[in-house]
DNA sequence: AAACACAGTTTCAGTATGTGGAACTATCAA
DNA sequence: TTGATAGTTCCACATACTGAAACTGTGTTT
């Protein structure tokens, strides 16, 4: 305990490369564990892939739990995912500037034009969708909302990647996996590069069975102002319904729509709120 | 310049405000607090709230903000939920042992009824929706999902309430504001007490006109096999449509679907995983 | 029934980690 | 310039986090 020279380095001391960020950081991601699990786990298949001694895995869990994070089914001794989550996460989606801009937008897009609809952000170089209008039946929203898909292949994921700047955009890049989920998929990033391109040009980009044969997507990005990318939205269908063409009629309305969402999600933000202080 | 401490509330209460103590338990009080704005908030707005000093409330932004639980804008400087919550969340909800099994039954018991379905679970002494059938239009789902309402005044808080162990039932009644939203709203702990021996009785719950003016409900619990409150399912109306009386024709629907959803929801939880020990 | 194995929980000494008062910087207003 | 308020950094200090190891509980094998 050297406290005269501490100011030193953070020194994290040595092994593997972990983050070491603090106790916060090791509990979300237990909190993430249990996520990616998929279904209610066990403590020690938690274990298995925690990079945490047992006692500390085991105290991260008594806090979550204690903090309604995760629960605990005591007859099949399992945990699973807290209904607190669920309330912040009403809170982080119904408050999300871009969604809540978005809502009433993409009503109208829906109603109009009887097509499925998506909005979308990008998160850490992946295509994480906030809403969805489907176009036939009520389908159950939050099972889309939150949802993470590739960017190199999605309509609203290029139309973003396209518009971001550079550096940001090869960084992106360089994190996409390139599965070549269909024949049509971009599947290097040169051909992605290049087609990003003409995304960039013509503010439109398509996806042409790239992610599921069958679908089609035209997509539109969402831009501040300035030229930040904020979001993505896009129409979808089905080669069935119609021709790449023929959904690409739609663009237009598209980007008015886009227009709408970023001038609206801008006058959320902006307002000088400043003045009622209180609450 | 002594930390006024002494007082050793080592509570490990949890819920509601509580503040155990732990790293994470205070990080999670900054998230709720975010969250409790309902919109971007400053630092000083979280600050005058937050029973932290300036220099903690700020570490734990900073945690936060790099775990990304929230997100900053430099430009309006102020804080919102941050995408990560919205990906566990999503898992969250499409894991929830509940809202799985109810799913599909949900989608039924929609289809055949006409009628708004409502799946929800109990939080903390009130009724946390998880899943809702709208009627008529696609409503976006989330918007829903992760809502908070009361118990003593819906149809499904009061048949959840009313089957809870009898020492649980008292604590949750104690919680309860009995705030008079409608001329009918079992405004006092004795009325709602009564209300609820005909519920448990019966296996029904109804609202009548109780949260708001011309809606109704009938409502029934989903019990384990051993009687344990797992969630509550309703159908929702309204006075124009029908009668209490009508809607009350569906209580037999009702109460198979919740048995179903309770038979699947174990069966989920149930299975022997145990086997693939390896992985 | 005893022996074993493995899951889960508790303990405890040691110190890494988080704490918070105070000093500092930045911004705006008078 | 001075003053007020917002946000950020500093750093001595001790809380509260760590993790090996011991322990308990349950199920399986002999």
């Amino acid at each position: 305990m050297q406290r005269e020279n501490a100011h030193s380095v953070r020194q994290t001391n040595g092994r593997s490369g972990a983050k070491a960020d603090g106790t916060v950081a090791k509990a979300l991601a237990v909190l993430d564990a249990v996520a990616a699990a998929g279904r209610p786990v066990r403590f020690v298949d938690l274990l298995n892939d925690a990079p945490f001694p047992k006692a500390t895995l085991y105290r991260l869990l008594q806090t979550l739990l204690s903090q309604g994070m995760v629960q605990y089914d005591a007859e099949s001794q399992r945990y699973s995912l807290g209904l607190r989550l669920i309330r912040l996460a009403h809170a982080a989606w119904s408050q999300s500037s871009l969604g809540d801009a978005a809502r009433p937008v993409l009503d109208a897009l829906s109603a109009q034009t009887k097509r499925t609809v998506h909005l979308a952000q990008l998160d850490n170089a992946q295509v994480l969708y906030l809403d969805k209008r489907n176009a036939a039946r009520p389908v159950a929203m939050f099972s889309d909302a939150g949802r993470i898909g590739p960017a190199y292949c999605t309509g609203v994921g290029k139309a973003m990647l396209a518009h971001l700047p550079e550096r940001e955009r090869a960084d992106a890049i360089a994190k996409q996996s390139f599965h070549e989920y269909t024949p049509h998929t971009l599947s290097d990033p040169d051909a992605l590069r290049a087609n990003l391109e003409d995304v960039a040009r013509t503010g439109v980009a398509y996806d042409r069975e790239e992610h599921e044969l069958g679908i089609i997507c035209v997509a539109a990005p969402v831009l501040s102002r300035n030229g930040v990318v904020l979001g993505g939205i896009s129409f979808t269908s089905s080669v069935h319904r119609e021709s790449l063409a023929d959904l690409a009629a739609l663009a237009p309305l598209l980007r008015n729509a886009a227009a709408e969402i970023a001038e609206r999600a801008e006058s959320i933000f902006a307002p000088n709120v400043t003045a009622g202080a209180a609450e």
